[in-house]
DNA sequence: GCAAAAGTGTTACTAATACACCCATGG
DNA sequence: CCATGGGTGTATTAGTAACACTTTTGC
């Protein structure tokens, strides 16, 4: 025996729903789709997983031809297969999203593709149902980021606290008070203040934290409570 | 232009991870595979999608000709694609688990499969990466289960504490104090109590409660705190 | 010296834990 | 009348939320 008979095969596809953070607010990495259909539309990038690939594989050689970068955070976020979601022929798609910082020095964009880093409140018209894998992607980052230190993924190596609040006050679109979020993000033990400071937002000047790696590691899955109860979601 | 060219097509599956409780322990729906390779081995209820179908409808589809049930607790767990987690051809699988409840009137096992029902802490060898699906199910219903009502899924309309404490205890495989679960489930004001007991149990018998349905769809996204820190996870 | 952002402390309230006794019933 | 499992209350502790003033420094 080869194979299986009678069955429909399908191409397998991997789209990659890259989130950066500007210091103000979410943005997403999308393309200019380079092929018929829906040429030259904002689209997410993506490609087909080859023969001898798993999906993890592929999505990391996507994020690495657009980006030029490896080792970042990417989580399979879900599968679309609906029979007509590529109008062309059946394509399935396993949709992973990614957190970089925006501003690290390897990220290196190619030309290739026409990116570019799209504020997401003004999120253009996008191909297929690749709308819906953005909106699926953002849930699952506010649900996730609510009990786990998964924003850090965002930031650089180094960052402030008013930073970090910056941006858990985007991703869940409300005011924190800064005395409780301080003494929340603290208290999870995993931020090392540094000596120096980040003098570029205030005349007074704001400590740097890292992140402690071992214990970022060993925490990650714990229910940390960031977020009280981010809008019932 | 009617299909993308040089690409390669593959084979999709969907496997359902199918949990039931029978009052004392989580088991697994598992059958006998019917055709080479590894015919005759226990492997998790799957099938190929169809050309026309999504993932939900051959998921829901699957289920069905194995239980005669449709309406059951189904989520998409993960999308397995290791390039040669199938020996015959590439196959990827999107799985999918359900919860129901194993001693449901509708419940009509199909005598096609030669299925029985397992107990999850005497699984047998399994085919191919079904294994691995099982464990990534368990993880992520006690993951879930810490923070939603998922497991009333797995019990029947009306059932007591004792038993719902019972099933925690199961799927944690922890001791709960009884107080202490009681005031926390009745807290979350999802249950309705019944004037009938049960009385198979205990001399004294213990009332039923129902789930009220209402709440319970509306709560539950929300975070809940069922288990204070499941093991760290 | 003032504008702008950083940093810090206390109190009130709510939630979680630990723990022990009485109740109802069938045999 | 006793064995079995069901049901309940309280005290302590930990965590969360609300809230306002002082510090630093570049201009």
């Amino acid at each position: 025996m080869k194979r299986y008979s009678g069955q429909t095969r399908m191409l397998v596809a991997t789209d990659c729903i890259i989130f950066g953070f500007d210091g103000q607010e979410l943005k997403l990495l999308l393309i200019k789709r380079g092929f018929e259909p829906e040429k030259n539309k904002w689209s997410l990038m993506g490609g087909f997983v080859r023969e001898n690939e798993g999906f993890e594989t592929a999505a990391a050689r996507i994020l690495h031809s657009l980006t030029g970068l490896k080792d970042v955070y990417m989580e399979q976020l879900y599968a679309f297969g609906e029979p007509h979601r590529d109008p062309v022929e059946r394509t399935v798609s396993i949709a992973y999203f990614t957190l970089l910082d925006i501003h690290q020095s390897g990220l290196q964009l190619s030309n290739d593709f026409h990116a570019e880093w799209i504020p997401l409140r003004k999120l253009p018209a996008l191909i297929f149902d690749h709308r819906r894998m953005v909106q699926t992607a953002l849930d699952r980052i506010r649900y996730k980021a609510a009990i786990h230190p998964l924003l850090f993924e965002l930031l650089p190596p180094k960052f402030t606290i008013p930073q970090l609040q910056i941006l858990y006050e985007a991703v869940y679109d409300v005011i924190f008070d800064k005395r409780n979020f301080s003494r929340k993000v603290l208290s999870t033990g995993l931020l090392i203040k540094q000596k120096d400071k980040d003098k570029l937002s205030s005349r007074r000047g704001a400590f740097y934290y890292k992140l402690d790696k071992r214990r970022y590691n060993a925490k990650f899955n714990a229910f940390l409570n960031f977020v009280a109860d981010p809008g019932k979601l």
